[in-house]
RNA sequence: GGCGGCGUACCCAAGUGGCUAAGGGAGAGGUCUGCAAAACCUUUAUGCAGCGGUUCGAAUCCGCUCGCCGCCUCCA
């Protein structure tokens, strides 16, 4: 299994610290607000990272962490007129919600900033006892000029920063670059005891205090959105191998950005979407296969259109489905030979399971991996089209349905039925009509059928179709669904 | 200014040295159907931003040019 690595630049094949373990640690969120559609990225993108580690046999241990105070919490308790720990405590749950719609499983340690004072009051120690940080008035800050190697994740190195200009000049820094482990807080403000008298922790200390804790001083993977590269990245390699001595994560997993017409969707932009607000208007798996559609380091352009194209093809997933269980339901009187047609599909059943895993195997490509997932969808289609009759064609296609649940349940889409699926479209859709009204109009449609009287059976179907109801006639019966897309 | 990435059909998107350039959406034609829908078949890039170069061979490697974006500040 090949993973590219920020760290040194390259697709490396992945090697765990501890045969069959994985430790991964991805950045998760500051609860100050409602999450948008890239924080749904980078959540699902290592939500399918660890559900493919785990199928591979491995041994996962998945940390998550919240940032839980911060500026930022603070302002907001402030306009809300709440605590910042209720407005911490507030959006966590508003996360949990948003994850949940979105099939984004929880993390094995879940781990708070706020829970881990004392843990960073230790490194901070450390770090001022063994050089690398210093005191002033009250703050501690990391001296970047006393790791060597700082700047070697984001590729830059000290100099070319500062020239860069756009770092915040504070008298009290040795060098500019410096970053607080430890900030004196201001009147009224939440703080901790610590030897530097009252503060709270800088944002970059708690993920080394967490993944060390949960995961060791040097594990396997940590992840989180390009934009954390640099500087939060940055400072947890260098205030972390600085404090142990050890690699800090050994593969660094980046994901890209979503982008709204070619910019990139951020909350100072104010060009993003909530999660909600989309969710109000595509189902989850939509919205998860959008975001799986492209390869997890490339930026995506977001808009209503891209998703109503996933929506489509996740539609034609479903409406195979039905194909196959209809046979499967009906599969009797079979005879005891495989078809010629089922022999030439048996052979695409067997390569899908090792396309799919070489598609994830390199780098998580999951576009790859769906692409493979329709190839069999059309497969499948085509072996329906030839009539199949024997007993072996039934197990293929029950095989067909394994493979493809087997695919679904790691990119955790297509784990619906396709009731569901259509229901979950009526509703989101505001399908003005029910499914008794759309059963009662079928029957009549039926009826009229039976007379040859189309003008009336036409007219029933045209009428369900201004509704976005899509009827499909069957040998012996009609199916309705929702108009996808 | 420094660093990095991207540019593949009408749209989205895989492919990063070698069989006919995946897959989805959209369009056109066909099969099936009372007619549809779905499905299937055919079709839509002798071509991968442009120009050079390396190579027996390049979308894929190198150089230059053009265009777009990101990071260097909080940010998934």
């Amino acid at each position: 299994m090949k993973i590219f690595n920020t760290l040194t630049g390259r697709k490396e094949e992945f090697v765990p610290l501890t045969p069959n373990k994985v430790g991964i640690y991805a950045c998760g969120v500051t609860v100050y607000d409602h999450c948008h559609i890239g924080h749904a990225r980078s959540a699902i993108v290592f939500d399918v990272i660890t559900r493919y580690l785990r199928y591979k046999g491995f041994d996962v241990k998945y940390v998550r962490n919240f940032t839980d105070i911060d500026d930022k919490i603070i302002n907001r308790a402030r306009e809300e007129g709440i605590t910042w720990d209720a407005v911490a405590a507030k959006y966590t749950g508003e996360y949990y919600k948003d994850m949940d719609m979105l099939g984004v499983g929880r993390a094995d340690v879940e781990p708070k900033a706020t829970e881990h004072i004392a843990e960073m009051i230790n490194i901070i120690k450390g770090l001022i006892d063994k050089g690398y940080a210093y005191e002033a008035e009250g703050n501690v800050y990391f001296s970047v000029d006393r790791f060597s190697e700082y700047g070697k994740l984001s590729k830059r190195n000290r100099e070319e920063m500062i020239a860069g200009a756009r770092v915040e000049v504070d008298e009290r820094k040795i060098n500019p670059l410096d970053f607080a482990l430890w900030k004196r807080s201001k009147e009224g403000e939440p703080s901790r005891e610590s030897p530097w008298g009252p503060g709270r922790p800088g944002w970059h200390i708690e993920c080394t205090a967490m993944s060390i804790k949960h995961l060791g001083e040097t594990f396997d993977i940590h992840g989180g959105g390009a934009d954390l590269l640099f500087p939060h990245h940055e400072n947890e390699i260098a205030q972390s191998e600085a404090y142990t001595g050890k690699p800090f994560a050994r593969y660094w997993v980046h994901n890209g950005f979503i982008t709204i017409d070619r910019e990139k969707m951020s909350k100072s932009l104010g060009n993003f979407f909530t999660i909600k607000e989309v969710l109000d208007k595509f189902d989850p798996e939509v919205v998860r296969f959008f975001l799986l559609s492209t390869h997890y380091r490339s930026p995506i352009e977001f808009s209503d259109e891209q998703l109503r194209e996933a929506e489509s093809s996740i539609d034609r997933y479903y409406s195979t489905v039905i194909r196959v269980e209809d046979f499967i339901e009906r599969a009797n009187n079979l005879k005891d030979e495989l078809s010629n047609a089922g022999k030439i599909f048996e052979n695409r059943l067997i390569s899908f399971r090792q396309n799919f895993e070489q598609a994830m195997d390199d780098d998580f490509n999951t576009a790859l991996a769906l692409g493979h997932v329709f190839e069999l969808i059309r497969e499948t289609n085509r072996f329906l089209d030839k009539r199949p009759s024997g007993l072996k064609d039934g197990e293929l296609l029950l095989k067909t349905g394994e493979l493809l649940s087997e695919a679904g349940n790691i990119l955790n889409i297509f784990n619906k039925t396709p009731r569901e699926w259509y229901l979950s479209l009526m509703k989101l859709k505001n399908i003005g009509i029910t499914e008794k009204d759309i059963s009662e109009k079928i029957s009549e449609r039926q009826g009229a059928r039976k007379h040859k009287n189309w003008n009336l059976a036409d007219a029933i179907r045209k009428e369900l179709e201004d509704k976005g109801i899509i009827l499909e006639d069957k040998k012996d019966r009609t199916d309705w669904k929702v108009m996808a897309g």
